[in-house]
DNA sequence: TTGAAAGCGCTACCAA
DNA sequence: TTGGTAGCGCTTTCAA
């Protein structure tokens, strides 16, 4: 009588088998080089005996962990007014790990630590920053503790190429030429002067479609950390202007619903008298009345060409140059007069 | 001229430091019973070799992984009429993650597998399920495999204890309650009919409620997959009865807002006409005109309970029973009439 | 096509 | 208070 209680090892799939330990190996890893005939009764074999191989076992002999870990972008703590967009963090952490599952490995998720050198001690193959700040100290301990990185949007400092990131000037005149098509002949700008590219991306690109369409570029900046309020004030700026706007392009998550306030208290109307576009989709526009046209990010595409740039930087390719993903716009009611 | 470019091992800090392995070893894992000098020496030693301990090593040799797993609710996938509230979502994760980091752990994200056997493979010291499923089959098989699991929300069928949940009878009682001291007699209750504690405990919680207050329940049902329109549509019939209610809680996450679309369209205003709470809240709440009252969840202290619970159980903990966390009210404009 | 044996880096155990 | 050594479960290497 065997008292065997302790999970099992490849040892005992072997046994059950009749082959050694290498074979079952062999299997699992799909070396192919074991015939079909004894890779099935190895198959049947470890189902018998229930084994599931160890992580670290297999890490330890191999010198890969199989595990990805994925820095958050910031704290989220509860309601407020925010920049911050919960669906698109969420669907980017969702992807990521989705993605990880689908290359055989896992996802872990770490909180920027107190102290960035924490990060080198994670311990995975390789490390997926979101929304990196710039010059993110992150990204040096990382290069200098050996492990692979990329980040999900570019750090405006950086030229290594490991990052993915949206076509933010190509969303920028998409969205001013569906503005303009719609009828729009002063398009105003509602963005932050934060060191993110999306914004400086996103300035750059309407400076210059401004310039190339002979309109006089108008300007807002707001409060990160008040984003509503901020916008809304600006837009009332704006509205006070001999020549006021007739369409407002606002960027940060939030800031479209700022601008609604500004316009609706004036007495004008979305879409009849003003038309209004978002730069980042939520449910926080689609919800609004009117329903608010804006920029889909699409964080499900970033997360996975994240996902696939690190599988390609751990392998060892020298460079994968920058991924750029191309947005899309979702067309509403607040940019369809009439 | 040594050529040591691989990552130092235990035993480079041991031979740096002039000690043995077993010696460092102490001093990383705190055992306390290493001489202070000796101790500096290691400590020393191990910032100047850059030694960094493997957790695949440590796990082969300890037995556990150091890791938990994150089952994540549901997809993320895009803007929709959800019912899902992705700030909730991401908060639990957030909060997990550092929970789980503050326990000097870590927090490994996996979505639902097609398999649920593949639960049993994730390899980690337990699980921790968000929102499960009545009679959730990832539990069945988490325990046959014998992995500690928690879960976040009680699954209806289950009763050994290890789960944390939200006392939603006694929220469902400080929201009634709430709204009959701010004038309301005829309260209705909008809500799902969904397999998940949440609905049923609130459900049950308002008829009592209603028996002893003497007040007819007043239900309307909504579709999980469309709340914000099938909420307009209950409250439309709702207001077309010869004696309707003059406060609505709406109990799923954008149910308040088809309420409000309902309610706004009859030509009654929030407060004056009708008073209005939500059951979960969130930006789409907060942000609505006017903002609405609604229950806070918790989600951080919901997540911080959940991995102290799941540390209980792989600690060897018989029963930690349920954890109930208490909600808070956020009242806002929508319930403060005059 | 298969197997035997070494050893990945660490900690538990026992001896000093 | 410290050190030596065995061995966790797996994959790799080399031999058959």
């Amino acid at each position: 009588m065997t008292t065997k209680r302790a999970r099992p090892t490849i040892r005992d799939v072997a046994v059950q088998a009749g082959v050694s330990m290498t074979t079952v190996s062999d299997v699992v890893n799909s070396k192919g080089r074991v015939d079909p005939a004894t890779r099935e009764r190895v198959l049947t074999a470890i189902t018998q005996v229930g084994w599931r191989p160890r992580r670290s076992a297999r890490a330890l002999r191999s010198g890969l962990t199989g595990v990805f870990a994925m820095c958050l972008p910031v704290g989220h703590v509860g309601v407020g007014d925010w920049l911050v967009n919960a669906e698109y963090d969420m669907a980017l952490v969702a992807a990521c790990a989705a993605a990880t599952v689908d290359s055989e490995r896992q996802l872990l998720v770490a909180p920027r630590p107190k102290d960035v050198r924490d990060l080198a001690r994670l311990d995975v193959d390789g490390v997926i920053i979101a929304d990196p700040r710039e010059g993110d100290q992150a990204l040096t301990v990382l290069n200098n503790a050996g492990v692979p990185a990329v980040t999900i949007d570019r750090d405006i400092q950086r030229t290594d190429g490991w990052w993915v990131e949206t076509d933010n000037a190509g969303s920028t005149v998409q969205v001013l030429d569906h503005l303009a098509a719609q009828g729009a002949r002063r398009i105003a700008l509602v963005t932050a002067d934060a060191p993110w590219a999306w914004f400086e991306d996103t300035s750059a690109a309407y400076a210059r479609w401004c310039e190339d369409h002979g309109v006089k570029p108008q300007v807002r900046l707001v409060d990160v950390e008040r984003p509503r309020a901020t916008a809304a004030t600006g837009v009332r700026s704006l509205l006070r202007l001999r020549n006021p706007p007739d369409a407002i392009f606002a960027i940060p998550y939030g800031t479209p619903l700022g601008a609604l306030d500004a316009i609706v208290e004036s007495g004008r109307s979305v879409p009849g008298d003003m038309l209004l576009a978002g730069g980042m989709d939520g449910q926080l526009l689609q919800s609004a009345s009117p329903p608010i046209t804006a920029v889909d990010l699409r964080p499900v595409e970033m997360a996975r060409a994240a996902v696939d740039l690190l599988a390609r930087r751990v392998n060892g390719e020298l460079a994968a140059g920058p991924v750029v993903i191309d947005t899309t716009l979702r067309i509403r009611e607040s940019t369809r007069p009439g």
